[in-house]
DNA sequence: CAGAGACTCGAGGAG
DNA sequence: CGAGTCTCTG
């Protein structure tokens, strides 16, 4: 089979420059999927190379099973020896070989974001720390971040010297790290952590994975984080047969590490580095790809490129305002359904894309009210339900005997008489003498001192041990049935019978198929294969295409998609840019949404909607948000209003003065939204949020919010008296009070 | 020890 | 608005 057949002079070249480091910069759209596959088959077939000597990364499961199908059609076969996979699969993979060699051992487990977050909680706990002021979320991205720059605990703690707060953070990292380590449990950082530590005191296991990789591929570079880069340059070091596939402008991942310097540095970091650009766009129309170039040209110290298509011009931007969300919702479910009848359009040709999971909901009630078949992806995961993570707290329990977490959340699940108290005296005893929890607990004499409960703690032991001979008998399928039905947790659900209970069953019977799929496809099934496989997928690798409905999700998860009609919906300031982006300190907070808003108006091949709303519901409060910058960037001759009133020759006329007026005031970023929100000045307030003022009627309040609604502010005050009210500023007459 | 009901408080994206 | 926590009672 001819490889290069049917490729531009650019994708040729890329599949052709085998050797030594090479950057692509591809575009969205450009076809760089095509050229990765296209260049491990030439590999393979023309140069000879033994499949198993090709390391590809890929940025999801999906992504990874896609190219080793798509390598197999082109080379017939020996794809299956390739090792393509994600970054997190493929370091677990490395680590369940020689992770003993830092001081864990093969049966570890990998602990999601509920974990992390209850450990982080049983931290605070023990250093008596308020949750308050460390809230939990804040101090894991804390963590998070200095992991994904490989920062240790023991170095944070000298870095942070002086520093009251980041002093106490780093106790906090300490002992979160110590009981990671005791409860023989990896987090997702750790993954990539370890494995770099693995290679940098173990030169020999190191030097075996760099020997083994003589080429090796980066899909989505622009995403990778210090830690990620610092991996791949270890494994390339030696044969230097590096190429990395990315785009700056789809740098979306920088709030979880990713470093853009990795791929505007490349040339810098890897001598005689090779660069070619694959600008030509197959995906989308002229006016749709017009549109992108639109915005994303706002952004400061991009690479230069210039997409281009030879793709008719195709149908104008349409541009939506409605009421509030509701009718946002409406209007995009009778549209599809308009579209479908007039254009003999298919479920699968729409995405429905949105800012925040939270958005999502509307969505799906006006769905389901137009009949409308439908797929959501994100959101609560199946994995992260409550039954099924209970389930999988068994399994883990019973792999790995550490993981005090695990057995923790299952011990009086269903109930069975050993509560918080026990628990606590249990605990109590395990943090005294540095033993492990099932290690107490299996000790018969140990579990004497309990008084009342030991006998319900021995039952409890007993129960677990027979798990624990079950897994070494019998499938994974097996022992989750038997789990299932020797702790009566089934039974109780039945027993519920409500729609919720009913609902659970259905997730467990699916968990099961899963498994019984596992055991029969994997190519050696184990326990360990299987709560890996659960831990590291990802919602997005079960989307499939062929599925004839409409799909929701994020504009996060729907890099690396294409579809025919796109919804791109709540295009307002505090939403898209979200709220956080705009109050940051960080400069280029705002650059990395448009950088969203550019991945999400690529996604389109034919026809791009944008929506917003006058006024929307967000956490029980009304709020009225202006248009988002990112529509006022479009040139008025790719759209075209939805049910606009009157149709002035500029539609967006309004918007653009009010923008440029921003942009001088603050530009990019900076600004708060009050701030923004005040940008056309018609009544000035002399007092602002947490200021006490005075109300004819309702007497002395404390004001909590300013909103700018229309041509007034709403103003949100509580009074001691009278609760919270919401006043319009130009009617309340508001004094400040000093 | 378990369950029901009151209550507080939070602004995001994901492997 | 809704998830998660706290408090109270049987």
């Amino acid at each position: 089979m001819n490889l290069i057949e049917g490729l531009n002079h650019k994708q040729k070249e890329a599949v052709l420059q085998t050797k030594g480091p090479l950057l692509i910069l591809a575009g969205a759209g450009s076809g760089k999927t095509r050229v990765l596959t296209h260049r491990i088959a030439y590999l393979i077939q023309e140069e000879d190379v033994l499949p198993w000597k090709i390391l590809a990364i890929t940025f999801t499961n999906k992504a990874a099973k896609e190219m080793r199908e798509r390598v197999d059609t082109l080379v017939g076969q020996g794809s299956d020896e390739i090792w393509v996979s994600t970054f997190h699969s493929a370091c677990v993979r490395i680590l369940r070989r020689d992770i003993e060699k830092i001081g864990y051992n093969r049966y570890f487990t990998i602990y999601d974001t509920a974990d992390q977050k209850t450990l982080i909680r049983e931290c605070l706990k023990e250093l008596n720390y308020n949750e308050k002021n460390f809230p939990v979320g804040s101090i894991l991205g804390e963590i998070s971040s200095q992991k994904n720059e490989l920062i240790t605990a023991k170095e944070y703690d000298k870095q942070s010297r002086g520093d009251y707060r980041r002093e106490k953070i780093s106790h906090i990292y300490k002992l979160y790290q110590k009981k990671l380590e005791s409860n023989n449990a990896l987090d997702f950082d750790d993954i990539i952590f370890k494995t770099v530590e693995l290679f940098t005191y173990h030169p020999d296991v190191l030097d075996y994975y760099q020997n083994r990789f003589e080429y090796i591929m980066v899909d989505e570079y622009q995403d990778t984080n210090t830690a990620q880069y610092k991996l791949v340059k270890s494994l390339a070091s030696k044969h230097g047969n590096l190429c990395v596939v990315g785009d700056d402008d789809q740098s979306i991942y920088g709030w979880r590490g990713a470093n853009i310097r990795n791929i505007l540095d490349f040339e810098k970091d890897f001598k005689d580095a090779k660069v070619i650009k694959l600008e030509q766009n197959y995906r989308s129309t002229k006016i749709i790809l017009d549109a992108a170039n639109a915005v994303i040209k706002n952004n400061y110290g991009r690479k230069q490129k210039a997409l281009w298509t030879e793709n008719e011009q195709g149908n104008p931007i349409e541009i939506r305002q409605t009421d509030n969300e509701h009718k946002e919702a409406d209007f995009v479910a009778s549209e599809i359904v308009k579209q479908i009848e007039e254009e003999a359009r298919e479920y699968n040709d729409f995405a429905i894309l949105y800012r925040t999971n939270a958005q999502s909901r509307v969505l799906e009630e006006h769905l389901i009210k137009h009949s409308i078949p439908y797929r959501l992806l994100g959101g609560i995961r199946f994995y992260e339900r409550k039954e099924i993570k209970d389930i999988l707290g068994y399994l883990r329990s019973i792999q790995n005997t550490d993981d005090d977490l695990s057995l923790k959340r299952i011990i009086n699940v269903p109930k069975r008489g050993i509560g918080d108290t026990t628990i606590g005296k249990v605990e109590d005893y395990v943090l005294a003498n540095d033993i492990n929890f099932f290690n107490v607990i299996r000790d018969r004499e140990l579990v004497s001192q309990f008084g009342r409960a030991a006998t319900k703690l021995k039952s409890f032991a007993d129960l677990m041990g027979g798990f624990q001979v079950q897994a070494q008998i019998g499938t994974v399928m097996e022992l989750i049935e038997t789990i299932l039905d020797r702790t009566g947790y089934l039974k109780e659900l039945e027993n519920e019978n409500t729609e919720e209970s009913n609902e659970r069953i259905q997730n467990i019977k699916e968990l099961i198929s899963k498994a019984a799929d596992y055991d029969e496809n994997a190519e050696e099934p184990s326990l360990g294969g299987f709560l890996e496989e659960v831990s590291l997928v990802a919602d997005i690798d079960n989307y499939n295409e062929e599925n004839n409905a409409v799909v929701l999700m994020t504009l996060h998860s729907a890099k690396g998609l294409e579809f025919p009609y796109v919804f791109i919906t709540g295009l307002e300031e505090g939403v898209f840019p979200s709220y956080m982006s705009i109050v940051s300190e960080k400069e280029d907070a705002v650059e990395e949404e448009r950088r969203l808003c550019y991945v999400g108006i690529t996604r389109a091949k034919e026809k791009l909607y944008l929506c917003h709303a006058k006024s929307r519901m967000l956490r029980g409060l009304t709020q009225y948000n202006r248009l988002s910058r990112f529509v006022g960037e479009l040139p008025k001759e790719l759209i075209k209003m939805g049910n606009s009133p009157k149709r002035s020759a500029d539609p967006l006329a309004g918007i653009r003065a009010r923008n440029k007026v921003l942009e001088n005031y603050k530009p990019y970023g900076g600004a708060s939204l009050n701030e923004t929100s005040a940008a056309p000045k018609k009544i000035s307030l002399d007092y602002e949020c947490g200021d006490i003022v005075k109300h004819i009627k309702f007497g002395v309040g404390t004001v909590e919010d300013i909103t700018y609604a229309g041509a007034d502010y709403e103003v949100t005050v509580t009074f001691p008296k009278f609760g919270q009210k919401k006043l319009m500023a130009g009617l309340a007459k508001l004094k400040a009070v000093k």
